[in-house]
DNA sequence: ATTCTGACA
DNA sequence: TGTCAGGA
């Protein structure tokens, strides 16, 4: 075919991290203010892609943690209590992908 | 209209 | 933590 396939094309999971969204899109998305999103990335508890000129570009993976920021908001958790929750649960995946790999299979299921 | 940074309540 | 000011 055309000789210019997708430069990421050997990673699954790239277009999840490849930041497409412009920030009022994702804001409405997560159903939140636009302002709230930019204060977050302040806070260090994402950090959006950017286009050359500096426009901040939401993966699908970025809209995934702002609802799970939203959610832990309405928890009570203060920012960062949440940017301690992020980093936890990246390292629990990271741990569950090695437990997997050291099993063999992940069949989470007991 | 849309987004960006910095300041401040 | 969230909102406003001011500019590109």
């Amino acid at each position: 075919m055309s000789p210019s396939a997708p430069q990421r094309g050997q990673r699954p999971h790239a277009h999840r991290t490849h930041g497409v969204f412009a920030i009022s899109v994702a804001a409405d998305m997560v159903r939140m203010e636009v302002q709230n999103l930019r204060v977050y990335e302040r806070r260090g508890l994402l950090t959006p892609d950017r286009t050359s000129g500096g426009t901040r570009l939401y993966s699908q993976a970025d809209i995934e943690v702002l609802h799970r920021i939203r959610d832990l908001l309405a928890d009570g958790l203060n920012i960062a209590g949440i940017a301690r929750v992020l980093e936890l649960e990246a390292e629990v995946e990271r741990l569950r992908a090695r437990l997997a790999e050291a099993d063999g299979n992940a069949a989470p299921g007991r």
